[in-house]
DNA sequence: AGCCCTCCTG
DNA sequence: CAGGAGGGCT
């Protein structure tokens, strides 16, 4: 019912001169997947309201609406897990002070998380690349990370809903995604010059 | 009821 | 990542 990519045409369509809704999307593509990514570094917890005006080229439905929500759900998880295994190892590695744990561009979790959301630049290898991951979410992520090392130091990971509360503070810290965004081209733009 | 979230699976 | 279960909120 909700599978992934069932794009289907509506067959008959060549005897008229393609409608404006030609240009729109029947599903998600990979395209719009690389985008949503590229969203993730400035927004962790989109409404779905905000999401419809960014993807005007899809044409949204119920399905549609939940499998984008369902994205970011999952880069989410991806991101948390990330935090709490690197908080785990600083721990163990002897941290005791959160003024220790810094997120950089060149430490191991900053390139496990842009190796994850931000592939579309890959295969781009010779060009010129207009996007670079927002000073911002290098903040979040520091935050995040000195969150979770927080709580499993006071030894809060017991709870078995510890990380809700630590949720509660990262939903609050979603910046304004760049209007380019906003264009359906805009993973071309922003990729190259 | 309907939407969204997390958690767990494959 | 997609599916589905279970829970919260409106």
């Amino acid at each position: 019912m909700c599978t992934g990519h069932a794009h289907k045409q509506p067959s008959q369509a060549k005897r008229f001169p393609l409608p404006i809704q030609s240009y729109m999307q029947e599903g998600l593509s990979p395209n719009h997947l690389k985008k949503a990514k590229l969203m993730f570094f400035y927004t962790r917890y989109p409404s779905s309201n905000m999401l419809k005006t960014y993807f005007s080229d899809v044409k949204f439905n119920r399905c549609i609406t939940s499998q984008l929500i369902k994205w970011f759900s999952n880069f989410r998880e991806f991101y948390y897990i990330q935090m709490e295994k690197y908080a785990r190892q600083a721990i163990n590695d002897g941290v005791t002070s959160t003024e220790e744990l810094s997120i950089t561009r060149d430490c191991e979790l900053y390139r496990a998380l842009n190796m994850h959301y931000n592939k579309a630049n890959d295969f781009e290898v010779g060009t010129r690349l207009r996007f670079c991951v927002p000073e911002r979410f290098l903040e979040v992520a520091q935050i995040t990370l000195r969150e979770f090392f927080n709580a499993i130091i006071a030894g809060k990971d017991v709870d078995p809903s510890w990380k809700k509360a630590i949720y509660k503070v990262i939903c609050k810290l979603d910046s304004e995604v760049p209007e380019i965004f906003k264009s359906p081209n805009c993973l071309q733009e922003l990729l190259h010059e």
